[in-house]
DNA sequence: CTGGATCCCTCACGATACTG
DNA sequence: CAGTATCGTGAGGGATCCAG
């Protein structure tokens, strides 16, 4: 009850009782990009304990940021999916994500990339450029950090995002750890590399177009 | 160090490591409006326990959110104000505020205004209202709360906002509880006054400018 | 298998008192 | 005024268990 509210009569008082609880907006987050499972979820957020997770998604719910649905038959199983007032936050957390992109450090030795986060990364840089980014479409990319793969395909000025691998890229890049330096420019492309932290199939010169594309 | 971080490279992640902690957000909230001292900030969140206050603006400082200054004498005291790294937090906060302004209830019987707070709601509602407001200006306002009064001027769509009366006001309103309602548009201006939630000195037909000025 | 509920332990938070 | 010190409580972390 104390630990619930500030207190206060205040907009942002009131959204942070609702997605200010540790956890909530990663599981927005994730959410964003598409109705989930329970399960899904505790896939994207390794870190979460399940009793947490449950009862964030019932404060949720309660709050009327998301949904719990049954998929109809013949798989009959739950998801959960943003309300169009939990959708609503996708802008603020894109908006936060890349201010706090800018603080991003080295990652921790047991940090993790997600499929879910490195998506919601793309397509915030990829929206966070359109002023400067350069057409040379249509082209398409793999990404591979360890235990992920994410597909991208941009035509039109249409960013296209989905995890797995596709058929017949224009450029596989595989990295780890210095994928986040490349994307914020602490790392050239070219510097990428030479030094081996990212290996590239294809035309090494797309790899440039990339980090402009997606430069945090 | 704070409560274990989220694990994950991820740029909201880090962004939540920094100011996802409880009272952060509303403490750089309160520092949007100008430096504090720190017995201001304990003043604008009153159930904020000083160890908490104290751990917080460490940790703030830490990330670069903001900086302990010592003011030069003869006033010897200490001043935390935002960097400009935190103050880019602005927009982010009151797109916040905006939406969770949204689902404000009615306020629990001891949940209170607050200077900082009421400032924070108007000049966000102001802005966000940039499009439709009808410039009937000049015009100046007063607003007083329980504990609180906060002026208001608008003069070349420059709204000027500071706590404390003013001399000369051309509308002044009076309100508790019935103010959010006002705001949100749940209370029209002319029931507002009608039903005493809200009471007027000056020209009642102000209340319909004020109200369409600020509406959330 | 999914979709949780339950247990225990720890530590951050909340309340209060106190100090330079 | 600007914090530090102390201590109790409950939310969160982690593992396990259980129903459909």
């Amino acid at each position: 009850m104390a630990r619930r509210g500030y207190g206060q009569i205040c907009g942002l008082s009131r959204a942070l009782e609702i997605v200010g609880e540790r956890w909530a907006m990663l599981i927005i987050r994730d959410l964003l990009l598409g109705p989930k499972r329970f399960t899904d979820l505790r896939q994207g957020l390794p870190r979460i304990p399940t009793n947490v997770l449950s009862a964030r998604l019932k404060e949720l719910e309660q709050a009327e940021v998301l949904q719990r649905r049954i998929l109809p038959r013949p798989a009959t199983a739950v998801v959960y999916e943003l309300t169009d007032y939990g959708r609503e936050l996708d802008g603020i957390l894109m908006a936060l994500g890349r201010w706090g992109a800018r603080s991003m450090g080295t990652p921790e030795p047991d940090d993790i990339y997600t499929v879910d986060s490195l998506m919601m990364a793309l397509r915030t840089s990829y929206q966070a450029n359109e002023a400067t980014r350069v057409p040379a479409e249509p082209v398409s990319y793999e990404v591979r950090v360890p235990g992920i793969v994410i597909s991208l395909t941009v035509q039109d000025g249409e960013l296209g995002i989905s995890g797995g691998p596709q058929p017949d890229p224009d450029l596989v890049i595989e990295a780890s750890d210095g994928f986040a330096a490349l994307l914020t420019g602490t790392l050239t492309p070219s510097a990428a590399i030479e030094n081996g932290s990212v290996r590239v199939t294809g035309d090494p010169e797309l790899l440039t177009d990339f980090a402009n594309t997606f430069r945090i």
